[in-house]
DNA sequence: TGTTTATATAAGTGTTTGCTTATATAATGT
DNA sequence: ACATTATATAAGCAAACACTTATATAAACA
């Protein structure tokens, strides 16, 4: 079996991830570099527990890493997942979700730390 | 909005039919030739109507082309779609499923037409 | 015409999904 | 210590999902 090929059921299992307005957009946000989860519960305008949840599915998975910072959890994209080179060539070919981000920053809401 | 990229919207939709092994399976059989039904029922070992109702899904998505051929139906990737760019990235990037249309050929399942 | 073969669709069912509201946990600031 | 803020988790629920079995449709063939 090649392992330079993703099997199959591992890339379903990343795709059915991907299958979802809301992860989807949120991974595109964590491409353009890692939030916290209240900046994501505030771009994506949706219930703090409904945004937590979906993280933990990608969390489960290992798309995502998790950093704690004071009271924050920043949320980043796992570079080095076996299914990354998947997730990069589906997020580089959706909207690039960085403006949103700045208009979060222009309301004052962008989290900022170190 | 840059119409180069795939709304983050279709594009979950793509990936959401992605995500399930089976029908990665089936778009994976496709990308290396069109296939008729009893063909992929017999590569999947799967129910036949389990194998109609998922190519349903595809077909409804215009993720794949159909084409009758007497009592055949063939099934084909659309490589026009919105969409296909991602589809085809992820393709490329799962074990190649040639080798299992190649043993149906050798147990002399494989339907010729033309 | 009647039978076989290929495919689609319908109906039923247990499981999974994505939200909701409520609550728990933990760090921060007073 | 106590209130606030950030996050996670639990429980409940309607909708979607992926099968199953049964049946419909349509072409091929004897």
């Amino acid at each position: 079996m090649d392992k330079t090929y993703i099997e199959v059921e591992e890339a379903a299992h990343t795709m059915k991830l991907l299958g979802d307005r809301t992860r989807l957009t949120l991974l595109g946000l964590l491409y353009s570099g890692e939030c916290c989860v209240c900046e994501l519960v505030e771009v994506l305008q949706m219930s703090q527990p409904s945004i937590s949840q979906h993280l933990k599915k990608l969390r489960d998975a290992r798309l995502v890493k998790e950093k704690k910072k004071g009271q924050w959890v920043f949320y980043s994209l796992n570079t080095s997942h076996e299914t990354y080179p998947i997730v990069h060539q589906v997020l580089k070919q959706i909207p690039d979700q960085k403006e949103k981000l700045r208009a979060l920053e222009d309301k004052g809401l962008r989290i900022q730390c170190d």
